[in-house]
DNA sequence: GACGGTGAGACGGATTCTGTCTTAGTGTCT
DNA sequence: AGACACTAAGACAGAATCCGTCTCACCGTC
């Protein structure tokens, strides 16, 4: 079963609606019409209404975010590099996220609040169950958590508002940025990979 | 006295909600907030509300529009010249209009109802109001009132529906595409100028 | 101190939106 | 054929928003 293409139909059309007129402006009545579908069937996939469906659309977004970053950055064998890929990806990223431009120039209290305050637990829970396991050969749990956690919130930070002292988008000026906090991180790491190996 | 400053703010103000989020969404309190001013004072310029403030903001709008229309090309003085000369810097004008364009692309309803329903009317009243002046030397009221009410209608349908046998926007095509409707003219033309005079 | 102009906001009524429900229609599977 | 899942359309009541008017306090000018 396919998960209902309807639902895929309904969350873009909110993204659209969201960008044409602002979650404030917007009706359950707007997205359902440009959906193609009828009030009844919005409400039934998204029981809950307006709330629900943004949190859907809010999850959804994160989902592929975190699905294109594991994809681009998981497969690095060294720690370092591995850390500065994912920030330099994450960045990169945020810049190239065109509905967050829009979202950001036209509404930026709402989206600001998502990306700092209200949806700062549910962004650090997407990035832990994804960045967790990649971060899994080199720290454990209980390391990879807190520099998650702290990844997220300089990576966010810089993208919002950049900085004179360094580019996250920058591979060097990252790692140069990175390298020291890492540093700290010694003791801690399991498994420094020794050797090159596939 | 001024005319209120406060009356331009709050024109500029609905005009630009209406491009942000299309004039079904936009309410009394986005404009007042904008212009920087309370809802009394708004409802005291413009008594009626919504409707009196988008008719004042239509009628600035066409006002600016034949000023700059009549100071580009009030000072023709043969009659062909000027004729084509209206209606190439009217079309031109329209194709420069930036707000017109954004809304025709938003809410291409209610603007092509402005253009050609509705707002026909008041658009022939003032173009000959501002027009009509102008071809005095040259035709009777009641032969320049007919031919303004068809040059207006001829302008806007071919600058919303452009035709591959005619650019009104460019002098010449739109002199070969006139010259046939004003000859027919010739025997209603008040006086010709004979010489050329300041 | 009178006066015109303003912002803030209360108010009732009208309109719109929400979320749930029912009904009828459609296509699929058995 | 009939059971079934899914849907569009729309009715419905309650909530929320918006509208237009009003009052009142405030401020600068005469």
């Amino acid at each position: 079963m396919r998960t209902h293409a309807a639902e895929a139909r309904i969350l873009d059309a909110a993204k659209a609606c969201c960008e044409r007129w602002g979650i404030d402006k917007v009706t359950v009545d707007d997205i359902a019409a440009r959906a193609g579908v009828s009030r009844a069937t919005l409400y039934r996939l998204f029981p809950g209404g307006k709330d629900v469906l943004f949190e859907a659309l809010n999850a959804r977004e994160r989902a592929d975010f975190f699905d294109t970053l594991t994809a681009e950055a998981g497969d690095t064998t060294d720690f370092e590099d591995l850390v500065v890929t994912l920030v330099v990806t994450a960045t990169r990223e945020l810049r190239a996220d065109d509905h967050l431009a829009v979202m950001l120039a036209s509404e930026p209290g709402a989206v600001l609040s998502e990306l700092t305050v209200d949806g700062m637990p549910q962004i650090i829970r997407a990035a832990t169950d994804y960045l967790g396991p990649i971060l899994k050969p080199f720290l454990d749990p209980e390391h990879a958590e807190p520099l998650i956690d702290l990844l997220v919130r300089v990576t966010i930070s810089y993208f919002l508002s950049p900085s004179d002292h360094v580019d996250l988008g920058d591979v060097e000026s990252a790692r140069a940025f990175l390298r020291p906090g890492l540093a700290v991180l010694s003791p801690s790491i399991r498994r420094p990979p020794e050797g090159a190996h596939s």
